[in-house]
DNA sequence: TCGCTTATATCGAAGTTCGATATAAATGGG
DNA sequence: CCCATTTATATCGAACTTCGATATAAGCGA
């Protein structure tokens, strides 16, 4: 079990790194509950937010959740104004579903509130640990990109 | 608004930091459910996994239940023989919650699953990325320690 | 001991999710 | 162009989750 790493810096101890990441999502993910939305209710908010209207199916692929149970789900970001839903122009059975201004304004807020959590984090951070962690974003640009490139 | 930053690197962006953690989180969270559990029930489980043994109040801070959920999910958990509860010697009143080999297993089994999976998205990154990365687990881990301190 | 607090359990109502199935629109071969 | 098939969403009833209110029972302090 030789390791073919060349020495530039510590070896990559996967176990160790995907420990470090669920340990920092327990506090990360976690936000007070905001308009009594449950984490299905958010997922599919942030899902829209991130790549703009889609059908309702190809929620189910990224939701864990089956078809029906999105029906209901998004009947009800319906009736609280989150989501619009219009017929898809190209195929009469399918639903474009959008987030309305104020669906945004409910996922915006929750990054800001993340941000803010953060930013108290970084204040106790050295000025290296801020620069190193400044160069991190990118390189978790880079593995969501490979992500989404192998994971079809 | 003048930076403070001393010019070692590139401005910590951090709405941009939490925006690649989020999209990259959509990656890393998402498992296949494994014996039909809950999002709220693997909870229960990592944050058992994580502290050992504790009392059903102590999980109402951490999971986002309220206290009769808990001990509905935890009876379910008992039945299928994830958990093990037992009273505090040192109080009558208390319920020691404990994960059973079995409960132990699903969590490492999952934590495997996402050491699999970075580990796929990891061979596609530069010698130079796999370095810095291998640097990071440590940083996020002084952040949760940290977020540990601050967050009372 | 008594009264107050704290830990968990129970209960019924509201909300969520599922599998099975219905409806309705698209699609392809004849 | 029609029919059979496939695909997208909706509906339905059952099982499960979660909640607020309240019950039980043990600790705790005067």
């Amino acid at each position: 079990m030789a390791s073919s790493q060349a020495g530039r810096g510590p070896a990559l101890d996967l176990d160790e790194l995907v420990g470090a990441i669920e340990e920092f999502n327990t506090y990360f993910i976690r936000l007070p509950s905001v308009r009594r939305l449950s984490f299905s209710t958010l997922s599919v908010l942030h899902t829209l937010a991130g790549k703009g209207p889609m059908r309702l199916t190809d929620l189910t692929a990224t939701e864990q959740l089956k078809q029906p149970a999105l029906t209901t789900l998004v009947a009800k970001l319906e009736r609280d104004g989150l989501v619009s839903r219009r017929p898809d122009p190209r195929d009469g059975r399918a639903v474009l579903l959008t987030l309305t201004e104020e669906g945004m304004g409910i996922v915006r807020s929750r990054r800001a509130d993340r941000v803010a959590r953060v930013a108290r984090l970084v204040e106790h951070l050295s000025d290296e640990e801020r620069a190193a962690l400044a160069r991190y974003a990118g390189l978790l640009g880079r593995l969501t990109e490979i992500a989404a490139r192998v994971e079809d």
